[in-house]
DNA sequence: CATCTATAATTGATTCTACTCATATAATAC
DNA sequence: GTATTATATGAGTAGAATCAATTATAGATG
């Protein structure tokens, strides 16, 4: 198939147009984005790795970590595709919590060790 | 839902974008896309149909036909789409015998009503 | 090396989407 | 009025996508 057909299906789901918001502000690894979008862990692995296939992001290990990225050589190849990250993704309602809690785990300085345990985003519930 | 995923939901399967870039070079009724496409009436109705409720095209009737075209204000709000309307279909594998047929069909200066018994598409096959 | 813990991938069940066939509706021509 | 044509919709099926539970893997510890 096409890659463009793949790379729109990818982009027609809106739990992965939330990790590509996410994964536009920072690497993060599986259970970062787990926790940050407040959903179970396989769900998260699975929209990976449709995104993955469609090659708009990649990932690279660090020891118990797999930590994903977007995919430069995509985005170049399609520049539309960061259009929709800065104008469509950024400010729009479905993410801004995800915006928020990202923010906090940013200023909070943990790493994704710490975020299991933690008490981080209770001020937001 | 956000109008953006609806959008992007819209766009993700091939025939709606085989559709939408026919109609980005001229308003089409669906017939006419039947027979360009080469695909069954009601199908083409369906998708014509997620494509309106999502706001990139709007109808207008003329007697018997239904005439579809893209929806200028959404395209005015969502630039992305115009890109992806000229750079990622206009050039792509999926949509090029679309394109030849299309170009077969309006250097023949049939209309719709021609279309049904001829055989204007042969030497394509 | 065996065991424990935490991360991430796989599997199975369910839900959603797309396609096809048949039928309904609407407009026009006779 | 009836016949014809264009488009829409309902029902059934097949396939794909989503979600929740289970399994596998990597690293740490004794």
């Amino acid at each position: 198939m096409a890659d463009i057909i793949n790379i729109m299906k990818a982009l027609g789901q809106e739990n992965r147009l939330r990790i590509l918001n996410l994964l536009n502000q920072q690497k993060l690894c599986v259970c970062e984005l787990q926790n940050i979008m407040d959903e179970n862990q396989s769900n998260i692995s699975r929209h990976l790795n449709v995104l993955k296939q469609s090659g708009l992001i990649s990932s690279e290990k660090d020891s118990l970590w797999i930590y994903y990225y977007l995919n430069r050589k995509t985005l170049e190849k399609h520049p539309f595709i960061s259009t929709i990250l800065t104008y469509e993704l950024r400010g729009a309602d479905f993410c801004q919590e995800d915006n928020e809690r990202l923010n906090i785990y940013q200023e909070s300085e943990l790493n994704c060790d710490d975020l299991k345990g933690s008490n981080l985003f209770e001020a937001l519930k």
